[in-house]
DNA sequence: GAAGCTATGTCAGAATCCTGACATGAGTCA
DNA sequence: TGACTCATGTCAGGATTCTGACATAGCTTC
């Protein structure tokens, strides 16, 4: 069957796959998230001052994929609730280097525990050669649809 | 460096290459359907109804990854600047199928080739077995992720 | 036939996220 | 030094999407 010349065939479209996978992925993140009190920005937010203590409102916001506005407004909420902290006064500049509290850390901990298990029961079917050649297909993708080979990256 | 045992390794983690790939390409989609006036689900659901004509809202919904209220405001206005036609009483039950008009085939085609555009440039870096690599992983993944492998699927 | 369950279309309210805009600080170049 | 460009943090408004709820239709089971 497939398509008579016109339009994309979702069937085979691995664009189409791509998007169905991420929202699977983000459908399952929120199930276990969500007895936590958890959102997947939210812990997102976490998991990178975790891993990049000190990043800044504009960092942390390109890493977890929303506006600065968006996850400035997530940090006013968590610093309020003291997951996190950020200088009154900034360093140098604008930037205000945020950090996790031993509250927010200890938060993350049970959050990234089950995040791990999704993503542990999604590779579930692939071995490792398969799982690797995934990587490698999805970092090329990425390379190829933002232009540039550089660029910044909160991420390497 | 890595991790030392707590969180995900972001750089190693395929579900965070996931979203960004997925991020990428939305943003793609984006730009080169700004121009035409239309957004990413409007392409959606115009190319889901040229595939699969009569589709019903809820299942337009499920296949653009959006709730049915959303794609029922969407059709309204679709419907309303005559891209599609449903019909006033439901033939049967209370689904709506919705067909394309004249006009939003004309519409699709311009999104369709811009789109396609996109998917050609992504997949620009990747061989066709490693393209075909990457939909089997992707299939893998969206199966594990969703528990069981029946369901129902838009899009099979 | 009646009861129960599921799925659909739709309405209203709320939460979320984004676009637009502003002032400020750092780096660059003449 | 001064002008220019770029990035950052933040505020306000608006657009988009979701959650909750309701009535109804079909299917299954008794």
């Amino acid at each position: 069957m497939s398509q008579e010349g016109v339009g994309i065939d979702l069937e085979t479209s691995l664009g189409y796959l791509l998007k169905e996978a991420s929202s699977a992925l983000r459908t399952a993140m929120e199930e276990v998230l969500r007895p936590l009190g958890m959102s997947v920005t939210h812990y997102s937010c976490l998991e990178l001052l975790a891993q990049r203590p000190g990043l800044s409102n504009s960092e942390l916001a390109r890493g977890a994929f929303v506006t600065r506005q968006t996850m400035n407004v997530l940090l006013q909420a968590l610093e309020r609730d003291g997951y996190v902290t950020r200088p009154a006064e900034a360093p140098v500049g604008k930037v205000l280097p945020t950090r996790l509290t031993p509250s927010g850390r200890r938060s993350l901990e049970k959050a990234s525990a089950a995040v791990r298990s999704v993503e542990a029961r999604m590779l579930s079917g692939l071995t490792g050669a398969e799982q690797a050649a995934a990587f490698g297909a999805l970092k090329s993708m990425i390379r190829s649809l933002r232009g540039d080979d550089g660029g910044t990256r909160v991420v390497p």
